[in-house]
DNA sequence: AATGCGGGGGA
DNA sequence: TCCCCAGCATT
């Protein structure tokens, strides 16, 4: 159990240091719950100077929920371009066109309908309650898995170390009621500029109150929760390269789109892999042609 | 619990 | 080079 005056000495120190540090991200102050989701689910695992980029360019093409509807596949995979991981952008047009069917063009307040939305998970619904609805709920992200396991229990790599669910509980306890959408940020951002996978305990205003006393040594750093594998030659690489053409390039032919990757032994792989973008909504296969998004309409009988 | 899923920037 | 990034869905 944590003693009330030091999660009063937590919140307050780092209240203290968000007011100094604050970045003023346009989604937080915006009160508008889509602006949240845009902004929660381009941040999935992505940097912060690259959502700011994709939340402009995404918020000047599809302003509301309603617009973003109505939107073609193609143009919203367009508009994503290379932010990464363009089955998100699927799962916000998927999520646009559920709530204008069952819930009259908004997002819902509540916590499960909007865990149903695809895409959606616990770090995301939390935001959106967060900045578009100003309720309270702890938003749990790496950052903050970082900066609770060490302040509260003192490991270097929470990832590894703390239990997920000794980490949520104690997310719940700390977050100052009526104050998430200061504290939620706050944590974050501490976590993204101060207690990085290489902490840096010297700058950190937690210091006494920290379960890692005195401090993590100089140098000490997290190792990697999951091993990374090559890029060069990946699936991933292959279909960001189909991605890439199919974006630039209009509906086309599979062979004029194999001319211009120019696979080699791999043709029945990346053949493959354009399969599995269909799959994934983010491309369409008919006969010999291709192309992003969703397929053309039918425009004969059958 | 483990894995698939982009792309770029920084050490 | 390798690691990191405001995760989520699927198996």
């Amino acid at each position: 159990m944590v003693p009330p005056a030091r999660v009063r000495a937590i919140r307050t120190s780092l209240l203290r240091w968000y007011d100094a540090h604050e970045q003023p991200f346009p989604w937080r102050s915006a009160r508008d719950p889509y602006a949240a989701m845009v902004a929660a689910v381009a941040a999935q695992q992505t940097q912060m100077a690259r959502v700011l980029e994709i939340y402009d360019r995404w918020m000047a093409a599809f302003p509301t929920l309603p617009v973003l509807a109505q939107a073609g596949r193609d143009e919203v995979l367009r508009v994503w371009g290379r932010a990464g991981y363009p089955q998100r952008a699927a799962y916000l047009h998927q999520a646009a066109q559920h709530c204008v069917e069952e819930h009259g063009g908004a997002l819902p307040p509540d916590p499960e309908a909007l865990l149903a939305l695809p895409g959606v998970g616990p770090f995301t619904a939390a935001i959106i309650r967060t900045f578009g609805f100003g309720e309270d709920a702890a938003a749990v992200d790496t950052n903050v898995v970082r900066v609770i396991g060490r302040v509260l229990f003192g490991d270097l790599q929470p990832a590894r170390e703390t239990p997920a669910a000794a980490v949520g509980a104690m997310a719940e306890r700390l977050l100052p009621p009526g104050e998430a959408a200061r504290w939620n940020p706050a944590l974050m951002d501490y976590g993204a500029l101060v207690c990085l996978p290489r902490p840096r305990c010297q700058a950190c205003v937690l210091a006494s109150v920290c379960a890692a006393r005195p401090r993590f040594q100089a140098g000490e750093t997290a190792e990697p929760v999951r091993a990374q594998g090559a890029w060069e030659g990946s699936d991933r690489q292959w279909r960001g390269r189909i991605m890439a053409h199919l974006r630039q390039r209009g509906p086309t032919t599979v062979s004029a789109l194999m001319r211009h990757l120019r696979p080699g032994q791999e043709r029945a792989r990346v053949r493959g892999l354009l399969d599995g973008l269909q799959r994934d909504g983010l491309a369409w296969v008919r006969g010999a042609r291709c192309g992003l998004g969703d397929p053309p309409a039918e425009d004969g009988p059958g």
